[in-house]
DNA sequence: CTGAAAGCGCTAACAC
DNA sequence: GTGTTAGCGCTTTCAG
């Protein structure tokens, strides 16, 4: 039971190969009598062209990878379907690979899709290993554009939301609520991210003229943000506004709290950051910062097939503006009124 | 600049071109000296094969597939992880595809893993279009096989855990505690997962002689295991304990029990199911049912592989046991005392 | 142990 | 519009 093959396709609707062929590829240079023929053949023999010779034969796949480390997070989930639509309406399809946790050392190498030629292009979502990956992909001329970079003055394409302006415009809203004792939760270092978020935190504090309070964490978890909360409740810190550097961190924050006898949003308002899928299904509705999933996905698929196309102009870097989503977590100051 | 091909490397080593490729298949019939000669040539010439090429003469990919409709799950993420690093560990790469959610009906035909011979093998990851993927896999002879499958009596080679254990235990452990007014929420019917751990669940209650007490939902979510809470007691349903479907429904449960006072797990019990990664995180600890992930992911990739040596033999498919994970949010039941 | 020759299935000029 | 002729880069017999 051999594979059909184009040959069989030729034989059985009597034209010749190249018809074939350009029947596979759309092309508008055949005449329609002779397309049915080829189409009905096709479907009887149930033909499907071989991927592998195409791509040796035309030079490039069709594909576009993406890379990341973990699939527990709504907000790559959105911005993933996202890029898959995109992509899917371009032609091209979208293979996700993730990076083994073993060894990050030498896993750029591991990647399939590193494979030079397995695609046409590769976007980086939000990665550790960042510089590697860069230099790896640099090294083998592959395309790629990254999302949600971490290292702070890369000379790669990035596609990015506005963090510092995210971290401003949450402080803003608990500023404006009448709030003064804001805490913030701030994520790792190690992400640019975190460090933006927690600027604009910073900045939002000092112009209104009040001390800013941060708290910095591990990890960008549940169990970071409530133990950060339960050590700034023994030290006695006590604000009246929490602004979390992540969703997970204020959910972890509203536990501790809830664990102290607070009521949320009537003793301590609180902020998140993501709008991960949980944050409005959580009582009460966590307020947060939305990321434009949508847009991040689409920007990156239309950069990154410019790059294919054509690789001789430069492309731009893309700074997408986040979202305040004002829920039921935050309320305003008592002290205030 | 054109890329490099096994042809420079053949010029600059000297040797013939079959000699490299016996080299690039690590073939022990090569002459040390002439095997370092051209690992010494492909080195300079930064040489990599091409997989088009590769695949084409060899009629594989060495690429096995995977698809799944949400990366927002980290059941799947443990699950994934394992089957990648077991796939690794055989000399074959992962690719993952997700369904987009446009439309379910043709996306079968979208999948680029489906195209064939773009992968040597598919690994279905909990799919909701499973009967339109199983017919479409087989139509074109792909080896697959099936993760969490939701269609009962499948033909298909399947790796489970059971759903139905795992409902008993969880029930199992409520008993023992001196529960009798267990309430079970259930999620959506169209699950098989759902379906079996309820009826776990059922037969625990029968068994120890109490009334099963069941409320469904329409969703795997925290919001469903909210309202679901609040419409029994609203009902006058009075629970000490409870045991969820699933974890997103456990803490929405346990919000909900403690929007009404109650304290966890003083005041009622509660069991999730899943252990997703917040499980652990929040705060009482949940108490949960774990599915065997590494297992789960291993054993799927020794079984696809085994279909794809050797597609004579029959794989039988696998059904593994999960696990109780006790922890903070079961206690004795007050009234036992 | 090595090499020459024959494909794998398709696309891409180039003529007709 | 359509067909002929070359490859794309590698693996695989089969002799030596």
């Amino acid at each position: 039971m051999k594979k059909v093959s184009i040959l069989d396709v030729v034989e059985k609707s009597g034209v010749s190969l190249v018809t074939v062929s350009r029947v596979l590829n759309n092309s508008t240079t055949v005449r329609e009598s002779n397309r049915q023929k080829v189409l009905q053949a096709m479907k009887d023999l149930g033909y499907t062209p071989s991927s592998a010779a195409r791509s040796l034969a035309r030079g490039s796949t069709g594909l576009i990878g993406i890379t990341l480390q973990t699939l527990g997070d709504t907000v790559f989930d959105g911005i993933i379907h996202a890029v898959n639509e995109s992509l899917e309406a371009k032609g091209y399809f979208l293979a996700l690979s993730i990076a083994s946790t073993a060894q990050l050392d030498n896993s750029a190498v591991n990647h399939f899709l590193f494979q030079e030629d397995r695609v046409d292009g590769i976007i980086l979502l939000s990665t550790f290993a960042e510089k590697e990956y860069v230099l790896e992909l640099k090294r083998k001329k592959i395309p790629f554009v990254i999302i949600d970079n971490h290292i702070e003055d890369t000379k790669a394409v990035t596609i990015n939301v506005d963090n510092f302006i995210g971290g401003y415009e949450a402080t803003r809203h608990l500023l404006d609520l009448g709030h003064s004792q804001i805490l913030h939760i701030s994520g790792p270092e190690l992400y640019l991210s975190a460090r933006d978020r927690r600027r604009g935190y910073e900045q939002a504090m000092t112009e209104a003229g009040f001390a800013p309070t941060v708290i910095g964490t591990d990890e960008f978890n549940i169990r970071c943000g409530f133990n950060s909360v339960k050590a700034c409740l023994a030290q006695g810190i006590r604000p009246t506004a929490v602004f979390a550097g992540e969703d997970g961190l204020a959910l972890g924050a509203m536990d501790a709290f809830r664990d102290e006898g607070y009521r949320i949003p009537q003793d301590i308002s609180i902020v998140g950051y993501d709008d991960q899928y949980f944050a409005k299904e959580i009582h009460p509705r966590l307020t947060t910062i939305r990321q434009p999933m949508e847009k991040l996905g689409k920007e990156a698929v239309r950069i990154l097939l410019d790059m294919i196309d054509g690789p001789s102009k430069r492309s731009k870097s893309v700074c997408l503006k986040p979202e305040l989503i004002v829920r039921e977590s935050t309320a305003e100051c008592a002290a205030h009124k």
